[in-house]
DNA sequence: GTCTATACTTAGATAGAC
DNA sequence: GTCTATCTAAGTATAGAC
């Protein structure tokens, strides 16, 4: 939330977000985050009306940012005609500004942990990141097969293991088990072999 | 647990487990599991010291399960002198019993939230998933690579995207985002698919 | 071993002075 | 808008009767 770090209610969210991906939405009380914002507990009432009011709030912001830096279909649509199916692959990542990167991760992390819980994280997940396959990925295979650019495939299977590989990454951002950036391309790269271009 | 089910203490454990999978740890009361047993809170602390102290017997047990249906790697290495590479990758499956098989999934998925603040979680995730890389799958590419039956490959990362994804779906059992046990089966077959016999 | 009753702690949230 | 003080609820854990 650098926009607005400025602001009381700003510094609230950005510490929020770093307890909340530290040590878990539970475990991070509103003591805590009065204290690493430096004001006391009752101030944080005067910005939000609950703690899930707050992680609530991190969820709309981070899915603005995902918004904007999503890759457009009618633009991802031509360039499958104009490029080869591998230099298509590399627009559909998504560009987020440097440091939305690396929060929206730890944000993917705190919702996943809340899967069991809290519907509202559920959704967050769901917006953000699976429903990209249906609408991304999918209608772009489809439409490379219809030109004959690539071998035959089930594109929605296809986009599932895309999407929970990301998913995935999110999640375990931040933990022991991060797995290491360039790994990660190389696993990519290996789930985009199964797309045989003709 | 269904070995001691008769026992308070294995009927402890065994809602426990439940509850643990589905409300999460943190969310989960000692008043919740005395409810699911019909026993009262008090009770519980003549066969437990506290809530972690059965979480961490919870892992025990499943740590011993896991080492019980785990693949000997001498056996492992015979087999790659006289088998195919694919018949290899077939045995390096872990056959647990199927009850065992659900269950140990559900306690990897509850270790895996906790990996931020708690070491043994994350102690128990290391030995019983990503141990296994190092000690099982890394010597046998390696002795395959060595006898020509496969293409030359990093063994190691190999390892770590084989595991890491088996974390991943261990990770999101029981939850909105598991992913198909028969989708599972194509990507784990996709990424085997690096490997390419000679 | 199980129960009731309770101690102790911490949490989220609110009221009202400044 | 921030503070202090406090309420209420819930949690873990313990003591002692049966």
């Amino acid at each position: 939330m650098a926009r607005k770090a400025e602001t009381t209610k700003g510094r609230i969210l950005k510490a929020a977000l770093a307890l909340f991906s530290t040590d878990g939405f539970d475990a991070t009380s509103m003591r805590a985050i009065a204290k690493a914002v430096g004001i006391n507990v009752g101030s944080i009432y005067n910005h939000f009306d609950s703690k899930e009011a707050i992680l609530y709030r991190l969820y709309e912001y981070y899915a603005e940012q995902h918004r904007k830096a999503r890759p457009q279909l009618d633009e991802l649509l031509k360039l499958v005609e104009t490029q080869s199916p591998q230099k298509v692959f590399e627009t559909l990542e998504y560009g987020y500004p440097p440091e939305v990167s690396e929060n929206i991760s730890r944000v993917f992390m705190i919702a996943s942990r809340r899967v069991n819980t809290d519907p509202i994280s559920i959704q967050f997940i769901r917006e953000n990141l699976f429903d990209d396959g249906e609408e991304l990925i999918i209608p772009v295979l489809d439409k490379m097969m219809e030109l004959g650019r690539i071998e035959p495939i089930d594109s929605r299977l296809f986009a599932e293991i895309l999407i929970y590989h990301s998913f995935c990454a999110a999640s375990y951002s931040n933990t022991p088990f991060r797995i290491q950036p360039e790994n990660w391309r190389v696993s990519r790269k290996l789930i985009f072999s199964l797309i045989r271009p003709r």
